[in-house]
DNA sequence: AACTATTTATAAGA
DNA sequence: TTCTTATAAATAGTT
């Protein structure tokens, strides 16, 4: 329709395909409301543009959108819906993740010195020397601990068990492997 | 359009109802699918006919219906991330740390004994005796490693930053506290 | 399902 | 964005 026939293809040119997003989604949507009127039909349309914009019909027949979600999973014996609570612990393990990853970088851009070659053998001695004292630390404290109630130590293997688990990125010469969780600041300073 | 106008009303006769229903559902797929194609548009239509039967498109852009759902779902309650990059690399994120999170789970129904205590205090001379271990790898290795190329040792380094960073998740008495990176396994065995 | 007279959507231009 | 308008496309009524 209009002045010339148009393909079918991917707009290139952005302010064209903004333009003509704009009245094909208008269409789009007066189309979707008259068939829900005219035929008695339950529909949901879900639209995301390129900039990532939401824009949803939904017939005014239906409850909610998780309600039509809900009739979809039962005719194709799919699950769909995500509990919000499920997908907020998903957010937030995310979160951690991204904050962790962030750190690491910054760390890694602190630290790495020589420009040619990105990642070097990592300090041994560094790390030698931190692990003893995390044995000193997890002895002592040992000494004082067994058979009381849950400690800052547990920490360290709550910690080192995800550590065992965590999948790799890469990483060296990492002069903050001071085992932080040991030293005095957090739960350790407020042992008694 | 066509022989006369249509006023928006919910149609009484089924036989012109199917019939426009038939003519009408065809368009707005058609329509969907070419603002899809036109406008690089993400986009889900689910609708149910009066007879209840299930007709649905998907942009070929997006894997799953489940996919754009939970797109939707973002999108409603949090409002924030357009970019589309930053969602597939939370995603990736995402899964990590739910495959993470399932092999604690596991090794934790595994490892618990006592029912009526869920955590218990972590065993530390188990964690002592680790910690000399890898103080001791760590030693030895020094000594081959040095001005050597990157070893499994960087392993213990990356590990055990990210292991820094890595927020904190119920877990205790962890009997496979043997720091594997360090053991028989995997690259050390590979060593000369 | 097909056919068309019409209405509606929209491409291009302002 | 928004409007205008020439033209393409969709479809109501009919067969």
């Amino acid at each position: 329709m209009g002045r010339g026939r148009r393909e079918i293809k991917r707009i290139e040119n952005p302010t064209q395909r903004q333009s003509t997003f704009y009245k094909r989604r208008d269409g789009l949507f007066k189309k979707a409301r008259e068939l829900s009127v005219l035929c008695d039909v339950d529909q949901l349309l879900l639209l995301f543009s390129t900039s990532g914009k939401l824009y949803h019909y939904l017939s005014p027949t239906v409850p909610s959108v998780k309600d039509l979600v809900e009739r979809y999973e039962a005719a194709t014996h799919t699950k769909v819906w995500t509990d919000i609570r499920q997908r907020q612990e998903r957010r937030a393990e995310l979160k951690k993740a991204e904050r962790m990853c962030e750190l690491m970088e910054k760390e890694m851009r602190l630290t790495t010195v020589d420009d040619g070659e990105q990642y070097t053998v990592p300090s041994l001695e560094l790390l030698e020397h931190n692990l003893e004292a995390a044995v000193h630390k997890v002895r002592s404290e040992k000494d004082r601990k067994i058979g009381g109630e849950i400690s800052y130590l547990e920490n360290i293997v709550r910690i080192a068990s995800r550590l065992l688990h965590t999948p790799a990125v890469m990483m060296c010469d990492v002069p903050w492997l001071v085992f932080p969780s040991i030293s005095t600041t957090g739960r350790a300073a407020a042992a008694p």
